[in-house]
RNA sequence: GCGGCAGUGGUCCAGGGGUUAUGACUUGGGCUUCCCAAGCCCAAGACCCGGGUUCGAUUCCCGGCUGCCGCACCA
């Protein structure tokens, strides 16, 4: 492998953090084209998901006080218990280990540690009595004020779910709905090991998907793009979208809508298509909220978790119901029709059978359906005849789909599946520069109508680097290194004509355009 | 967290108990140069941190931090 972490030190993408007092693992700065690139990404991300009408943005705090994490299950689920043993130094989930024995889901830490006092479990390396058990919790605890418990939140979902009912106000009392939000997360990692992959500090990108009926009015459109799946019980297998469902490997079309619009954008975003799949999480690997669980998975030196698209059910809504008194509940909405009473003698004239009007009463259709007819034993009825109606069928807990990324991993993704012998071929969109503006010489006449070029198209609000030094090979060799797919040469035939050379990356072609045409070519390139 | 190995300019690497600690690349300045890391001149820049041994430690020892490999962990 060339060495990414090198360049990305190098050039202003990725620095360890702390490093002036030592480093501590699990951290990293962003540089000045890191901080770009992860911007870019994020609005890429945005892009996808917000232009879907019934999806909006907010932004939570990241302390998070004890309460909602209790109810969340993180206070409790998210602690380990560990046990070393004595002799030969193997350690163990202390819960794992008494999983065989007893229900331990529901111990506290005094209760397991009586366990183990007792001599009963014993190290399955060695046989040594394992005695004693340590616990942590995998928060970042901290005080709010005086003395208020809270902690540094290990996902933004939470965010999300207590903010469930604004956002059903929001959305005017109409589901499905989706709320995403950007930001960080935090987790106290024990160990954390492989760079940007496991971090203590993270960016996440959440979307909690709000919804009632598993059938999704977007599938229609995607039934027919192929994913890369991996079925816990399966092997590995292209299928297109409709046949997952009609297999019933995933039984809710939304989430199967989300796994196809996830692809979508990691490759956009630059994730090598042939290096991506998506895998179903083993029953004992899921997390404690979740009832299915698809890992978006990338290949890098392994196989590596880039994001995750759960089901997850109604717990959230459930626990934080419960835990704070509040109705999280909504009532199931199903729209009516009935037949007009001035229009009744004429529609009893079309139906020479009354129950077929009664029929027509009786049927049920989706909130949001438009109706504007309806056909009935080859009958079509226009909407004039009848009047359309919701019925309240009772209340109900929505259920969740929650995709969630991880934006630095992805973000390593793409510099990993790019870089190859100096060339970061990031997409045009992902870059964090768009363009490199260069004279061709070090001359005084180039330099001004390299600097003037330079700033246009940083008024027009176009990423540039300017660059005069050393060689012009040199030059584009260091935007190469970065990602800029676009450079742009002011020459002798500049003064001249007022053209320019825009130089590709990818090709190392480049063609010749007015300076008056850059600015709308500069829009064709970018997209 | 356990065991093994490692840490030298921005990057990669050489070396070594004792004056100014190699080299390459990169970077900055200049010359040259009419399109893909050319050449020449000049310059800047480093022994991870703390403690110990020693007259003297970047070098040896111990601890910490960080990285790599194996074990465990990754809800």
């Amino acid at each position: 492998m060339e060495d990414l972490t090198a360049m990305c030190k190098r050039r202003g993408f990725i620095y360890p953090a702390f490093e002036t007092y030592g480093g501590v693992a699990g951290f990293y700065d962003y540089g000045p084209l890191g901080s770009l690139m992860k911007k870019n990404i994020e609005e890429l991300w945005r892009s996808f998901y917000l232009s879907h009408k019934n999806f909006a943005e907010i932004a939570c705090p990241a302390i998070v006080p004890e309460a909602v994490l209790k109810a969340s299950g993180h206070v409790d689920r998210f602690t380990d218990f560990v046990s070393t043993c004595p002799k030969c130094k193997s350690s163990y989930r202390a819960n794992r280990l008494l999983k065989e024995e007893i229900d331990s889901s529901s111990l506290t830490f005094d209760g397991m540690r009586d366990i183990f006092k007792s001599g009963k479990i014993k190290c399955s390396k060695c046989g040594e009595k394992l005695t004693e058990i340590s616990a942590f919790n995998l928060m970042f605890e901290t005080k709010i004020g005086g003395d208020l418990k809270g902690f540094l939140r290990p996902e933004t979902a939470q965010g999300i779910f207590i903010n469930f009912p604004n956002m059903y106000r929001y959305f005017r009392e109409k589901l499905p709905f989706g709320v995403v939000q950007i930001g960080r997360g935090y987790r106290n990692e024990i160990s954390p090991r492989q760079g940007m992959i496991r971090l203590r500090e993270f960016n996440m990108a959440e979307v909690e998907f709000f919804f009632d009926d598993p059938l999704c009015k977007e599938f229609e459109g995607i039934k027919d793009e192929k994913l890369n799946i991996f079925p816990k019980d399966g092997h590995e297998i292209e299928l297109k979208a409709h046949e997952i469902y009609d297999k019933n490997i995933i039984r809710n079309q939304s989430q199967i809508y989300f796994m196809v619009l996830t692809r979508k954008f990691l490759i956009e975003a630059g994730v090598d298509p042939g290096r991506l799949r998506f895998r179903q999480h083993h029953t004992q690997e899921m997390a404690h909220y979740a009832k299915d669980c698809w890992d978006v998975e990338v290949y890098l030196d392994e196989w590596t978790e880039v994001a995750g698209i759960a089901d997850r059910g109604t717990y959230d809504l459930d626990s934080h119901m419960r835990s704070s008194g509040k109705d999280f509940s909504v009532e199931r909405k199903r729209k009516k029709i009935r037949i007009k009473e001035e229009k009744m003698e004429e529609v009893k004239k079309i139906f020479d059978k009354t129950d077929l009007i009664k029929k027509i009463e009786e049927m049920e259709f989706d909130e949001n359906a438009d109706i504007d007819e309806i056909t009935i034993e080859k009958i079509t009825l226009k909407k004039e005849f009848f009047d359309q109606y919701i019925v309240k069928k009772g209340k109900f807990v929505p259920s969740v789909i929650e995709p969630s990324y991880g934006i630095d991993r992805i973000l390593y993704s793409i510099l990993f599946h790019n870089f190859k012998q100096g060339v970061l071929a990031l997409p045009p969109k992902i870059a964090p520069i768009k363009f490199g503006v260069f004279p061709l010489l070090r001359k005084k006449e180039l330099k001004e109508r390299a600097r003037d070029v330079f700033e246009m198209l940083n008024k027009n609000g176009t990423k540039c680097y300017y660059d005069e030094g050393g060689s012009i090979g040199r030059r584009y060799a260091r935007m190469d290194e970065i990602g800029t797919p676009f450079c742009i040469t002011v020459d002798h035939q500049t003064l001249e004509d007022s053209t320019i050379t825009i130089r590709f990356r990818d090709a190392r072609e480049q063609i010749r355009v007015n300076i008056k045409d850059l600015a709308e070519k500069v829009r064709d390139l970018l997209g």
